[in-house]
RNA sequence: GGUCUGGUAGUUCAGUUGGUUAGAAUACCUGCCUGUCACGCAGGGGGUCGCGGGUUCGAGUCCCGUCCAGACCGCCA
């Protein structure tokens, strides 16, 4: 339904000059009805709609005037036999996009339009008010418009007209709210936490805002209310979430955006798998209730799982192409690039041992390139007869080849390709090879959904620049029980209690089990190169506050940008946010970020230096 | 910070080894049209080829710089 009060018409019009009352408020009414729910139910009905033109069609004798608006689109007519003259000629002349308000009957149409749902009647139209005139759109408001991105952006209102666009944000309120009524149903209660708090130098860059009472300070806009939900925590507040903004000043991407939306959650008293079923159910229920699709109980697998298999923390399941780790049986032999690595790696693309060699040479290049940035690559063809043929057959045999298959699972028809190096930059190519051939064939169904959990996170990660470790997530994620001796030792191997939900190639949730003790606490920010005396200064709050009876607690974020976006098929979530930055993080409809004033500069204690 | 792709009519695009007056579709305007719904038909207007410089007899086309947009790498605890 469209949410307005139906008014019987007989009673609603009453007609006074050119503005209808309403009969009960004795206020002005602008419509009984909206554009898109007007069926043959409605005939002889007297009605008044109002919208956008959408489209005219004159015709001579006869004009249509396609009339929009959320709701939908319903066709007003005007001829010669049935409305005056200057009517008609009103009608004639209206502009796309001209807002108007219209009276007239509900009539039966003669020739039909099954495409649209209002295509059995329309409306004989009385009278005609133009309630405001519009420009000429710069592009058509058409589903598929002709409209570029650049532009869409800068006239995102007129965009948002488009049905594309206004269904997905429709569609992502839909989410939003299923999201608040499961969780609210669990006992969680939703508390809003301050936008205006305090940066912090681990992690994302942060925005800052310069505050004018205190001279010389600034605000920083939180990354996440991380430190507060857990203070919630401390609070006593049990069970928490919040549809939140967050914002990193980082560089965007097709699904990055510098203010973006988290559906945060913190528990008390919980450990992970209490998390974990937890929030499988509230996705299970998304799913069940958005998309009608029913998943069973999610994949559990480690990180280092993850990578061995997949060469990625956030596999697409969708698909197989997993990895086969082939050094056992490839460096053997003369072939000095295997044996010199550390790993060799290879995936199984089904069907494309048909490639020609240009086709071969092309996916080679594709490898090549800086962004992937493999120094070569391996193929091995499996023909229908169950032979191989090979890149290095003069290294390799049909023996070898075929333990090669056995290890990639590679079926006749298939293409191995075979990618060497160190561990982890290696799989991140093959990685990267393995999702640009299943988009390629069509493996990247957007109406499949396959979520699953990475569980063990490593705590800690190694900065190639510095050499330092900093947390993988966040600094007050718990270490497994037991591997807080390995903080010393082997900082590389202590795993944490952080979980990731993947959904179809793209991280839509993660978090992890707190550390809830101010002693271990002090142990994390120790490794994590803080003194006492920053730790305190940086989070003194946090850690007095564990002083008081703090519970064993943990949490999880959803990023409902891609959450929506990856539930509605699409990759990019820009199109699911309604004002959206572009590439260099500026909204080209206000054109900001902006200078301002020396005025406001001088109020600031600010002075510019370029 | 880097790599790649693009910028030509209101819009989406084409434009050949550098060569006459820069085209198409759509949108817009005018007229016609007895049931349209991507209406149809006829006609018309509409261009700083992103910007600056260079090469050349001649540049939308080649070169250098710059701005803008998009995708990606770095980055995003």
């Amino acid at each position: 339904m469209n949410g307005m009060a139906t008014i019987p018409m007989d009673r609603a019009h009453k007609n006074l000059g050119t503005h209808y009352l309403c009969p009960l408020t004795e206020k002005r009414m602008y419509r009984s009805h909206s554009c898109g729910e007007l069926r043959k139910t409605h005939i002889g009905e007297r009605i008044t709609l109002s919208g956008w033109v959408h489209k005219i069609r004159d015709k001579g004798f006869v004009v249509w005037v396609d009339l929009r608006d959320r709701y939908g689109i319903t066709q007003l007519v005007l001829d010669e036999e049935r409305c005056t003259r200057e009517l008609l000629e009103k009608a004639r002349s209206l502009g796309r996009e001209t807002v108007i308000q219209v009276s007239g009957e509900v009539i039966e149409r003669t020739s039909k339009n099954p495409n649209i749902p209002t295509g059995t009647i329309e409306i004989l139209v009385g009278e005609l008010i133009i309630l405001n005139e519009a420009l000429l759109p710069p592009f058509t408001i058409d589903d598929e418009t002709d409209g570029g991105d650049e532009l869409r952006m800068k006239f995102r209102y007129l965009d948002i007209r488009r049905n594309p666009v206004k269904n997905n944000l429709i569609f992502r309120h839909k989410v939003a709210m299923k999201v608040r009524q499961y969780l609210s149903d669990q006992g969680f209660i939703e508390v809003e936490t301050p936008y205006l708090i305090k940066s912090t130098p681990e992690g994302a860059r942060d925005f800052v805002v310069p505050s004018r009472m205190n001279e010389g300070q600034f605000y920083a806009l939180p990354q996440s209310p991380q430190t507060f939900k857990q203070l919630l925590m401390v609070g006593g507040m049990d069970k928490y979430f919040q549809i939140v903004k967050c914002f990193r000043d980082e560089d965007l991407r097709a699904d990055r955006q510098p203010e973006f939306t988290q559906i945060d959650c913190e528990m008390a008293f919980v450990e992970q798998e209490d998390i974990l079923s937890t929030f499988e159910g509230l996705t299970r229920y998304l799913l069940k209730e958005l998309k009608g699709v029913e998943v069973g109980t999610f994949p559990r697998i480690t990180y280092d799982e993850a990578m061995q298999r997949f060469g990625n923390d956030k596999p697409d399941i969708r698909f197989g192409m997993e990895f086969g780790e082939l050094n056992d049986v490839a460096q053997h032999k003369d072939f000095n690039v295997f044996n010199s690595a550390e790993l060799v790696v290879g995936i199984a693309i089904p069907g494309a041992g048909e490639y020609t060699r240009k086709q071969l040479d092309a996916l080679v290049d594709w490898v090549k390139r800086p962004q992937i940035g493999a120094k070569g690559m391996v193929y091995v063809k499996c023909n229908q007869d169950g032979s191989y043929k090979s890149s290095v057959d003069k290294f390799y045999d049909q023996q070898d080849l075929g333990k090669w298959a056995m290890v990639t699972g590679a079926k006749a028809g298939d293409l191995i390709c075979v990618l060497s190096g160190n561990a982890h930059g290696t799989r991140a190519q093959l990685s990267a090879l393995r999702m640009e051939m299943a988009e390629k064939l069509g493996l990247r169904k957007p109406n499949e959904f396959a979520p699953l959990w990475v569980v063990d996170f490593p705590l800690l990660e190694l900065d190639g620049d510095t050499g330092h470790y900093h947390a993988m997530h966040h600094p007050f994620t718990s270490p497994k029980p037991g591997h807080l001796d390995l903080l010393e030792t082997n900082p590389g191997a202590v795993r944490a209690n952080a979980y990731d939900l993947v959904l179809n190639g793209h991280e839509i949730g993660g978090g992890s089990i707190r550390i809830h003790d101010k002693e271990i606490q002090s142990v994390m920010f120790k490794h994590l190169g803080f003194t006492p005396e920053a730790a305190k200064a940086q989070f003194g709050f946090l850690m007095d506050a564990f002083q008081y009876g703090a519970p064993p607690h943990g949490g999880i974020a959803f990023g409902l940008d891609r959450l929506v976006a990856i539930l509605g098929g699409q990759e990019t979530i820009r199109d699911f946010i309604a004002f959206p930055k572009n590439n260099s993080g500026r909204d080209v409809m206000i054109d900001a970020p902006a200078p301002i004033d020396d005025e406001q500069l001088k109020e600031l204690n600010l002075k510019l230096d370029v």
